[in-house]
DNA sequence: GAACCTATTATTAGCGT
DNA sequence: TACGCTAATAATAGGTT
């Protein structure tokens, strides 16, 4: 089957200005460098897809933390696969809702009213919260590893020799870790 | 590179499992090492918010071009000044249409949620930041495990709590194991 | 603030398995 | 095919102008 590419990335912020990075020909970063253009090989392609899209992924999430910005990245593997969003969907359409009504902001103001109406405390927990739920979304992130990992994932831990490949790994750290706890004069 | 490990990131697209990021509470390039939080002084703030967007649609226009993907920025400079827009407002809206052509049910159901969000009540809103903490802590154990088995943490061990906490998670993640396999009427 | 500087880590291209 | 490795450049935090 032949693998089409297609993917779009959105990357929507709320607010400021950009500024304007020069860039050259060529890349050189890696062991070689690449021209800047479209990779012919299909297969390394794909690859550098992956890897470069998790990296920009994880700028995305740390510019979003670190400057307090809302942003979002919507990604689409393909025509008839659901994209991939981020950091979530409630939040991307937040963004989006914005980005659309940005000419006419009735819609925005409505809701500085609401905020407006709403007392401290409330404002205060619905910051907390937020929080709350961003961490959580990187969190299950995590979790969708450390399920499959923790063999909870049943796609691809069917597979009988992984199984106990992993609960050697799991003794070993048992081990690992109890050894940990008594070198410190504990028990477990 | 310094080792300050607090949790790993894999990011998962379309079909598989793709790159692990490893994810650290501090980060480490540049000069000094920064927490992985919002920058509290304003001006250090907007100055890295401009430096790392730059950055971001650099790798974004590299990206696009590589692997031949569609791909589109839209950059609020303020509430009042029209978005700037890469690279082209066509293919903003291409993205954004796309997206808002998702299947109406996934649609509908998350902004229904956000619409209960937004009217929730004093005591629901504690109520469900209780759960969302709770949570939170039984991931954060989960990430413990996935980061020592995926054997890239050596520094966040030292709690002993943690280490017995652990030393239970590990065997309980036996047992699931074990009984996933003998189910299949095998012996470990 | 913006533009440049630079020590220091992060990202990643190609390869091996 | 996908993951781990690593040489080699890229990104960037804090400082200077």
């Amino acid at each position: 089957m032949v693998m089409t590419m297609h993917a779009s990335v959105s990357i929507i912020f709320q607010k400021n200005v950009c500024a304007i990075y020069s860039f050259s020909a060529f890349l050189t970063m890696g062991r070689k460098k690449i021209k800047h253009e479209l990779i012919s090989n299909e297969s390394v392609r794909k690859v550098t897809l992956k890897k470069r899209k998790a990296g920009l992924l994880k700028k995305l999430n740390e510019l979003t933390t670190l400057c307090g910005v809302a942003a979002c990245a919507i990604i689409f593997s393909s025509c008839d696969t659901q994209p991939d969003v981020w950091p979530s969907k409630i939040e991307a359409f937040h963004v989006i809702e914005k980005f659309n009504n940005l000419p006419a902001k009735k819609r925005d103001k409505n809701m500085m009213d609401r905020h407006v109406f709403l007392s401290r405390s409330i404002l205060q927990l619905n910051e907390r919260l937020e929080k709350q739920r961003k961490k959580n979304q990187e969190l299950e992130m995590e979790l969708v590893l450390a399920e499959h990992m923790a063999g909870e994932n049943n796609c691809d831990l069917n597979n009988l020799e992984q199984l106990k490949e992993l609960v050697h790994l799991l003794q070993d750290d048992i081990k690992f870790v109890t050894n940990k706890i008594e070198s410190k004069g504990f028990k477990v």
